[in-house]
Formats: structure tokens, sequence, C-alpha cells
RNA sequence: GGUCUCUUGGCCGAGCGGCUAGGCACCGGUCUGCAAAACCGUCCACUCCGGUUCGAAUCCGGAAGAGACCUCCA
């Protein structure tokens, strides 16, 4: 029936806290659910390394043959700010400073946030479902948590019972935490004398008289609590019991920890098989994050228009960046390190363009089929895309000493090596070549510069080399790099 | 303060008991009218102090430094 391809993949999962084989629920079918963005604002570095490392787990379980339902929310109501206007989600508190409808703000970002994706060519997940549009069965699933005893009213709040529930299950599975120590070091907050302890959290929450998001429900005119909108979509779309979750480390506490909770007290299960979490992005080793003020946003990396930036960066660079780093470290940003991954993704690049005109030998001085098991032994060990990577420039490595005559590789080594970058640099980790992508513009600019090329090519033969240094300086002017080898001369954009 | 994690060469970053990770930079070479580009090659590590072991970057203990979570956060 299926046309699985055979696999020993191994997933970390946070749960258990080590990697384990994946096995599907219900193999063919894969269902996840990863942690979309709050678009109150442009999505910055660090909204890219859950997309692009959930886009790796999404694509490489599709190119082993499975159904996969990937299911990744838009946050666009809740979220409790905490500061003096407590009360008041970060959405209506945005659209009363820039006098704009709350949902005209979260479709502004929405948007770009989806524009950025695709810059990124990250995949569309199967289902992208708005929180908003949901407060049906937000309200449904907090019901069931208030009749099976383990949520309570107050002021026209719903309240998760987080003591009452530890009684016979464990709050802090997840994270590793023990629920008196939380208690001792869970701080206290202004406005929340309503709960009965501070480790309680909302399911639902009252709103107050100049807050604008709020629908009805059976308590009061509010809005729902922080975590009920993941718990209550990953149920509607995957069902009580699913395979992936996953998200940033940053949610595991309390947001993760508080859904698990949920769905055991509404649906009597724990709702994730494999938990994964990505690690965060650092800018000077510290997290790059809203609150922190220290993130550069995707547009501004794809622009270069920041302070930090030396330059502007190729979306496909960005993601090179993050796949050389597994994604449960912490990965440091540096002008350095992007330079760095931009001529790496080139040298790749290359070698793919090389491979169709590769001459073969009769005999092979390489095992391809070992350096090929190597990288996807890789992918395979908990998405280990640096040691992919590795692979793919020790094949480059080869493929250029063959290219110069000094390495035999056969007909069939190199069959191999096309359908293994092929599989692995576009199919698996999403890269494209985007000097290949098909632009007209692009085209009329590349039929141009060729023609001014075999201007300054004529000039050479007649060693006219005032006149071809001239040419090739203006064209470097115009941001047009001119390179030079015995077989002729090629170009690449060379702007900024 | 509590819980947890990390510390690898000039930079980024794998590895987690023996086997060159890899990329970028540097340096050397090939190519070239020159330069650039491209390609090849070399060099540079495992925070510190003890311990276990035939053998430790990798395991154990201690020290120092850094970070994450505990509050919305990817």
């Amino acid at each position: 029936m299926s046309d699985l391809k055979s696999n020993q993949l191994h997933i970390y999962n946070s749960l258990s806290r080590k990697k384990e084989k994946f096995e599907p629920i219900k193999s063919p079918f894969v269902g996840m659910y990863v942690c979309g963005p709050t678009v109150y604002g442009d999505a910055h570095l660090g909204h890219a390394r859950p997309a692009i490392a959930f886009d790796i787990v999404f694509r490489y379980l599709k190119y082993l043959g499975y159904k996969v339902r990937y299911v990744r929310n838009i946050t666009d109501v809740g979220h409790l700010e905490n500061d003096a206007d407590y009360g008041e989600d970060k959405i209506a508190k945005k659209a009363k400073l820039e006098q704009l409808e709350p949902m005209e703000i979260a479709q502004y970002f929405t948007d770009r946030y989806l524009h950025d994706m695709q810059s990124l060519n990250v995949l569309p997940p199967s289902i992208q479902p708005h929180a908003s549009g949901h407060i049906i069965e937000q309200i449904e699933m907090a019901q069931k948590i208030q009749e099976a005893g383990l949520a309570y009213e107050s002021n026209g709040s719903l309240y998760f019972d987080v003591k009452k529930y530890n009684q016979n299950h464990n709050y802090g599975i997840l994270s590793g935490r023990n629920l008196d120590e939380v208690i001792a070091n869970t701080r206290s907050l202004d406005g929340q004398d309503e709960k009965r302890d501070q480790v309680d959290f909302a399911l639902w929450k009252k709103a107050s008289p100049e807050h604008i998001m709020r629908w009805k429900s059976p308590w009061s005119d509010g809005f729902p609590g922080w975590h009920m909108e993941c718990s209550a979509m990953s149920t509607k779309y995957l069902g009580e019991n699913f395979d992936i979750h996953g998200g940033g480390m940053d949610l595991k506490f309390p947001h993760h920890e508080s859904e698990i909770a949920q769905s055991v007290a509404a649906n009597g299960s724990s709702p994730v098989k494999y938990w994964m979490h990505n690690n965060m992005v650092t800018i000077n080793g510290q997290k790059m994050g809203k609150s922190l003020g220290n993130f550069i946003t995707l547009e501004q990396f794809f622009t270069g228009d920041h302070p930090m930036l030396e330059k502007k960066y190729d979306p496909m660079t960005i993601r090179f960046f993050m796949l050389q780093a597994h994604y449960r470290s912490t990965l440091d940003f540096s002008n350095e390190a992007l330079q760095a991954a931009e001529k790496g993704l080139n040298k790749l690049l290359n070698t793919v363009r090389l491979l169709p005109s590769l001459k073969s030998s009769e005999t092979s001085d390489a095992d391809i089929k070992a350096l090929i098991a190597g990288g996807f032994e890789a992918i395979e060990d908990d998405f280990n895309t640096p040691v992919l990577i590795a692979q793919l420039f020790e094949a480059t490595r080869l493929v250029n000493l063959a290219n110069d005559g000094k390495m035999a590789l056969t007909a069939s080594d190199i069959q191999n090596l096309t359908t293994f970058f092929d599989d692995t640099l576009f199919t698996i980790l999403g890269l494209t070549d985007t000097f290949s992508t098909s632009n007209p513009l692009e085209n009329v600019a590349d039929g141009l510069i060729k023609l001014i090329l075999e201007m300054r090519l004529e000039a050479r033969k007649n060693k006219d080399w005032a006149t071809s240094d001239q040419l090739r300086d203006q064209l470097k002017a115009l941001g047009i790099l001119v390179k030079d080898s015995k077989e002729g001369s090629t170009w690449e954009w060379d702007l900024n």
C-alpha cells in the first residue's frame, strides 16, 4: 500500500529527553503542529529558526513518503501583556496606538510574515488556522476542562486549577519542573488576585471596558487565555493524539506545559508523541528577542538596512546559515558567519552546475555510496543538517577534483551525486539556486551583460587591455562581477 | 534566588570514550595579460583543576565564565 522509503529516523523528544525512533501513531499519516507567530510586528531572524527547522521536518517526512498534515497557527488574539495596562492584549494595544482596527494590523503583519517565509522558501503548512477564527472551539475546550472540575470561575474569568490537576497528573512533565518549586519562585504580579494560586493560568479572560478585542462566552465578554488556541486548534485538525508538536525552547514553559495540562484535563490523554524544540538565535551571545529590542527583521537582512549589517543578505544565505547549525543548538549571528555561509552555499551551487558536464571514467577513485549514506544517516539522526552539509562539501571537493582531471568518477557515481544533491540540497534542505530563477528582467540583464562580455572578449583577443579593463571596471561599478576562466567569462551580481 | 543548558582553532559550527568533521578567514599553489573569481593544499582546537580508563574534547567531581526559563516571547 504505502510507498514509504525505509528509514531509521530518530527524533530527540523533549518529553523523554532522549532520541527516539520515529514511528507515527497511524502510519503513513503524520500530524504535526508548530507554534506560529504573534502577528503584531515584523518577523525577525528568530522567527526564521522554527519556520526553517520544522520546514526541514515537514520536507523530510514527505520525502520519506509520509502523508503529513502540518498545522502552523497565526496568533492574532490573546497574549496578555504584563505591564501597567495588564488585561489588554498586544494586538489591541498596538491598534489603539496607531488608530487602526486590530484585525487590520493582524492582517498586515500576517501578509508580511508569509511573504518573508516564501522568500526563505519555507513551504506553506497544510493548514494555517487563526486563533480569532477558533474562539468557539476554545470556549468548548475550556468548558470541558471546567466540567472535569479542573477550572474555576472568578470574576468573569476562567482559570485552570494547576494544584488540583497536579494531584493526579504531573504539571512539569515537559519542562522538568517541580510544582512546589514553581510556586515558591513565581513572582507575584499585580491584578492577579482573582486567581487562587499564582501558577494558575487563564483559560478565558474577562475583557476590561477599554479592551476592544472581545467575544461572548458563558463566563463574560472577553478573550481566550494564552494557551488555549494551540490546544483547541491542534485537537480540531490533528485529533486528541498526534505525532509532532514543535516550537521554540522558550515556549516549553509555561506554554507547552500548559497545553499538555489542558489536553489531559479536557480529553483525558497527553496530546503529543514527540515534542520538538528549536534553540534560540543569539546576537552577541544574547537571545534575539522582541522584548530585548536586539532583533533584526528578516526584511532588514534582505535589504541590508540595519546599522549592524555590513551588507544585504539573500534569503537563501539566511536559510543556509541556519542549516549549518543543528536546530537544538544556539546559533550566533554575525556578519562574518553570514558571509561565510553565503560563500559556502555558492560553492555547493557551483558544483551542481558543474555536474551535468562532468566527464566520467571507467573506474572510480571514491566511495560515493558511502558518502551519500553518510549524508542520509546525518539527517536521520535528529535532522543533523550541519553534518549532511559537510558531506555535500566533501562531494563538492570530489567533483572539483574530477573536473580538474585529478580524480576518476564513473558515470554511475556522477548520476548518484546528481540525485544526492537534488534530493538533499534542494528537496530536503529546501535551498534554491537564486541565480537560475527565471525572472524576465534578470534574463534581459543576462543577455545584455553577455553581449558586453563578448565585446570585451573581442578586445582581449586584440590585446586591447585598456578597453577590456574599462568594460570590466564599469560593469563592476554597476554591481556586476566579471569572472574570467579558461572556458570564458561569466558574471554574477555583486551589489552593495 | 530556583531549575536547566552551554564553554571546541581568528570567526561560525559538528562530534559526545580510540578514527581528518565541515564552512569562512589566513597562508601556499594552480589558472591568468593583470586583477578578481574559481579550484587544490597546509596551518590553527577542544575554559581551568582533579579523577576514572590502556586511551577523554567526549565519562565523573570541583572551579570560573556565559546563556535560557521562572512574565508576552521563535
